[in-house]
DNA sequence: ACAACCTATGTAGTAAGCTATATGAGTAAT
DNA sequence: ATTACTCATATAGCTTACTACATAGGTTGT
């Protein structure tokens, strides 16, 4: 499908946690409890590569609740193609078993 | 209990795949299909840090069944703890659900 | 004989992740 | 009124991970 390169696991879970509904960065820090020094830049480089696109909230919002202004994201096509890629392949801690994938065994640095 | 400190993803990945039975670097990297350049410097972090422990193969052996000596590892019993307590950490794309972790929150940087 | 490949470990240099800190406006308590 | 906390984004600097390459002996194919 995609001639694209592959996501690290960090940035699969960021954009899980998009997929899931949190918008912002401070959102996913709270739900993934990544620290900040991890969610921003990260988000910054998943906006870079197509992955997710955003927009500030307006100011008049952020000061009707009485908050700092958010920034929001939405998982692109593209966003959505390569996280559902990258479940597929980070699936080792999660069965928490033997995993003896067979790997396909396609090139090796 | 431990006043040690948390460990990545990829070292909870490596860590457990000793504990499946995998022995030495090119085992692990077939098992998990992380490259060289991840498995080798992580393992000798590991070790440093005490997690792991290794030996090299007996040249003879190695001789043997004509290929390269290996270096085994053996998972230590602080490094059995630090695999627990990780796979408890690193649970998110696992479950690939909305996972509403409402986190202990503790500080924030 | 040489090319291509397999097992096995490793490094140099770049990209990504984490710790600690900064900023700034709001609320709450003393 | 100053301390402390929350929400929200962000960066500097160190650590970890990845890409690409190196080494080296063994086997297989032409």
């Amino acid at each position: 499908m995609s001639p694209k390169s592959y996501i690290s696991y960090t940035a699969a879970v960021i954009l899980q946690t998009l997929a899931n509904g949190y918008r912002h960065g401070f959102d996913i820090m709270d739900a993934t409890g990544l620290p900040s020094g991890t969610v921003y830049p990260a988000l910054r480089r998943l906006e870079e590569a197509g992955f997710v696109e955003s927009r500030w909230e307006k100011e008049i919002v952020a000061r009707r609740e009485q908050r700092p202004p958010r920034k929001y994201y939405d998982l692109t096509e593209e966003g959505k193609e390569a996280m559902e890629e990258a479940v597929r392949r980070y699936r080792l801690l999660a069965q928490s078993a033997p995993t003896p994938i067979r790997k396909p065994k396609p090139e090796r640095s």
